[in-house]
DNA sequence: CTCTGTGCAAAGGATTTGCACTACG
DNA sequence: CGTAGTGCAAATCCTTTGCACAGAG
């Protein structure tokens, strides 16, 4: 399901974009890129120490404004992760699967789903027009039981 | 699946703080209930409000801490809803479904789970020991179309 | 060339401490 | 009674604005 390589995810990104008349700066490239890169599940600002590890050009408010970007086209999305600031990971085809332990806060993604059932169900029942889901499992991992 | 009353769910959250040896103050007796009663989705603040319209005497603080210490319970739970502040939900039995329109932010919750199987499948997978999860379906709602 | 996007600094909120006081058990 | 819990205010952390400048199209 989820057998993309970075380089077309970027691209998906990248397209998602330009098609909606969004300008692809250098800046972004670099975000989206490093985002991509460390699979998500990252901070605002987590992200901009990566970006700055090979790039000091750019800057925190353009981190947190690209981030917001992606999230209204629905690329991302902010989840509370433990306490403190929002972590954003990433929306592959509109969903996204992981657990999460509550003792360490490590995640594992997946990516059983079987929601399509349940999705046109609701989306019917609602007159919801379903753009994607997300999945969260949360427990105790094999090192915190 | 959802079909206990306030007074039973609130009877179980204040036997859940009793059991883990954390005290069952009035100000905590007053959070869960308002908590409850409004149903979830709410931020601290907004809760505080609702408190404060029956009783001036909580203070800001206790709410929050009283949510923090809900969900290390994994009582509730912190999500995004929105921007800004952390809208706290109820996980009865340990779980929760809702769809959230991106246009106007309302929520709907439903009942509909099937993921009893998976959940079972990626404990023995990855040797998790799996308390609850978290669906969130997200689109535009039929007033947002 | 024009207008979107950027970066800085400062503002704005939300959440978290530190500490003396209260009250549950 | 002793300790967990509370409330206030100040501190801290995260995120958003205001504005002049830079760069994509």
């Amino acid at each position: 399901m989820d057998d993309k390589s970075l380089e077309t995810r970027l691209n998906n990104i990248q397209a998602a974009l330009k098609q909606k008349g969004y300008r692809l700066t250098s800046s972004r490239q670099k975000i989206v890129q490093s985002l991509l890169s460390c699979g998500g599940h990252i901070t605002a600002d987590g992200l901009l120490e990566v970006i700055h590890e090979t790039d000091k050009t750019v800057g925190r408010m353009t981190v947190y404004r690209t981030l917001e970007l992606l999230s209204e086209l629905g690329l991302i999305r902010p989840v509370y992760q433990g306490t403190g600031a929002a972590h954003y990971i990433l929306l592959d085809g509109g969903h996204h699967h992981h657990l999460i332990c509550s003792g360490c806060d490590a995640v594992i993604e997946f990516d059983e789903c079987g929601l399509q059932d349940v999705g046109k169900l609701l989306a019917e029942r609602f007159n919801f027009a379903i753009e994607g889901h997300l999945v969260e499992f949360y427990g105790r991992c094999h090192n915190c039981q």
